[in-house]
DNA sequence: ACTATTCGTTCAGTGGCCGAACTAATACGC
DNA sequence: GCGTATTAGTTCGGCCACTGAACGAATAGT
């Protein structure tokens, strides 16, 4: 009970610092009384902070101004992907304290190797964490891949070769242990979450992340939350049936949105696929998506050609969505981001033919504003939403 | 907080019926003492009935048995669809204690003829409710349209004819008050709830209930909720585009799923449309899906092929459905519930052909085990679903 | 300075849950 | 038949957390 109030205090201090204890009695419906006990908690676990005084009204004293105190608990972000390794930290307050990505191919790497390298970015992260005097109550890792939440192994990453990997059991045995320890998340749904949080994605309801990779995949926020699905496998918009009768594509499936819209697919109708390297220049921060996007600043017919094309499969592709799921707004993110100017119309255009009674509700097309730093900044608000979703585990008994 | 721990005690009871007091707690975690008090409210509320005794281990006393009292609250299902007027009477327990189906055409009657006619269904309703002495708690109406649940009017309902109709205003004015009101909802959508809290989904975790009525509705249930999306009109799977170049629809788009799946779209494929009549003798409870069914039921080769084809249809908008959701399973409702022994191959083919990682997730196909009855069991289980999770508007207050 | 006003704390009061003790009802063993 | 063990349900005192009112604190206006 206490529990719950202390978090719709700290939850109401989170979204309207900075804010006196009068209005956060006025907005939770609590009396003063019991605000000012529940904040002295939060003031002593060092997850709020007063900051002065502020007048509110003509007369009157003034009230102290309380907000998140971003010290109080920070996030270990973590990102294993096919192309770039990262960490950071994010604080209470959602602010980046820390950011460090390594371009490195990982297709081709021993898994293990790849696994030390993350680890030791991991311990880099903690020991910048030590000296800027942040308290890291968790880590949370993004891999392209399906992972399995309760035994926290990666059960397939394809485009790594990763098949069943104890990821989270091989970092912990590395890093010191923390408060809420290390999840497991797939990057694409984090990634969601990171453009909820600290993106695009606060100004909106729900919304469908698109994440164009060398696959496409998705994240889809629902109520502030993730939307999982029965086996942890929703989203897979990559694989929604465009045609048919279309290509094949290795789900097993024909005409699957990925084998004509992913970057593999663009590069190649722009002519820019690298025959001798195959598919392993391509990636969110790989060389062929800027050169596709110096090409289209160029306006260069052929790629301005390709990425219509790709844009019309994928319109027809989120049109269905939008028909089954009423998002309020898509957000287009990973290396979609980059290409959002050359997307946006001819998306749209096909939105607006193929969403049913599409004037009423016809989403918004908004383009990421953390594009491929989505994922670990959502990972990194993983551990900082969990704190702030149950900050009882952080306050010290009130006998002591 | 006393009224949580009544709906949660009330949950258990419902869901777990028939069942002692030390049950409950040991289910709960709530002690036996809080227990005691709690179910002596409910008792006091005419909620929960007491049913003789029952020895549960081999020695000691016997437990008293708890069980929802069904006199306690029923809720009253109303609904008006294309080419029938229904109304039922739904208890606490789920049974349904009146049901009164009228077949009539409503696509060229007068909208107030319909809206009289629904209200003294609505009133023989009642009567029957309290000759049985049934407590009335409260009223839903289904309709086959866009609903707004705040002004409680239906938006457009295209195959009624009606746009921006105060519906429960009119039925308000006509019919005794109850303690909950009337509500509105989606016809699809109280077809999913009725099939999740009375039907088929009892079994089922998340799932997708598709009716095949002219159009093609759906009701997406996810952790026993109803998914409604930013605008509550999600789950429009008949506008999931199958066929970018296929024929338009009314929606504006081309190659939507009704077109080429729904009941008209089966039904001209079958041969079976009258063409004088163009589309007025299909529906749910119409004459055109009787006379497929027979057809099927000898073996006719046109109209199995005929079926045969919406299947594969149906599979390929349902696979995309599958990837984007991930749900448990899918559910065969309204018309497409007689056509379930002829749909389920082809469409279980065509779902393996193209839900990505078809191995692991391909969904259950299931047939709706209350069909076109699924809408009004939902509409009145909207009521006695609302009383059970929240119980504390029925209790007397403590002091008396 | 004095008043009006708003902020935050203190303190008794209260509602509801918990735990322990108690009564009730049954099976089993002798 | 009767005591013992076991389980069900109730009663009662205690405690935790929120409430409401009163009080001290800080400021603007007069």
């Amino acid at each position: 009970m206490r529990e719950r109030n202390l978090a719709v205090v700290l939850a109401v201090v989170a979204e309207r610092a900075p804010i006196t204890r009068a209005q956060v009695a006025a907005a939770t419906g609590l009396t003063k009384s019991s605000v000012s006990g529940l904040v002295t908690e939060l003031l002593a676990a060092g997850l709020v902070a007063e900051e002065g005084a502020r007048r509110e009204g003509d007369r009157g004293r003034p009230g102290t101004v309380l907000a998140l105190r971003g010290e109080g608990a920070v996030g270990l972000g973590l990102e294993a992907n096919v192309d770039y390794l990262a960490a950071g930290l994010g604080d209470l307050t959602g602010r980046l304290r820390y950011h460090h990505i390594v371009t490195v191919d990982n297709r081709e790497r021993d898994r293990d190797a790849v696994l030390a390298e993350l680890a030791g970015l991991a311990q880099q992260a903690l020991a910048a964490a030590a000296e800027q005097g942040l308290t890291v109550a968790g880590a949370c890792v993004a891999v392209p891949g399906v992972v399995d939440a309760t035994t926290h192994r990666v059960v397939r990453a394809p485009n790594l070769g990763w098949t069943d990997v104890a990821l989270v059991e091989r970092l912990a045995a590395v890093l010191p242990p923390t408060p809420l320890g290390t999840s497991l998340e797939n990057e694409a749904n984090v990634a969601a979450l990171g453009e909820l949080w600290f993106g695009a994605g606060r100004e909106l309801g729900d919304f469908v992340h698109v994440s164009g990779e060398v696959g496409i995949g998705g994240g889809i926020v629902v109520d502030g939350e993730l939307f999982r699905g029965s086996h942890g496998m929703a989203g897979e918009i990559g694989h929604v049936v465009v045609d048919p009768d279309g290509p094949e594509c290795s789900c097993g499936g024909r005409g699957c949105l990925e084998r004509v819209a992913g970057q593999e697919a663009i590069l190649a109708l722009a002519g820019l696929t690298d025959r001798r390297g195959g598919q392993r220049r391509v990636g969110p921060r790989g060389r062929g998506l800027d050169d596709l996007v110096a090409l289209l600043e160029a306006g260069q017919p052929r790629a301005v050609a390709a990425v219509q094309t790709a844009a019309r499969h994928l319109g027809v592709a989120l049109a269905s969505v939008t028909n089954v799921l009423d998002p309020d707004s898509l957000v287009l993110g990973g290396g979609f981001a980059a290409l959002g100017p050359w997307l946006r119309e001819p998306l749209e255009a096909t939105l607006q033919r193929h969403v049913a009674d599409s004037g009423r509700r016809r989403p918004r097309v908004v383009v990421s504003l953390l594009g491929a730093d989505a994922a670990v900044r959502g990972a990194a608000g993983m551990v900082t939403r969990a704190v702030l979703a149950s900050p009882g585990a952080f306050v010290v008994s009130h006998g002591g």
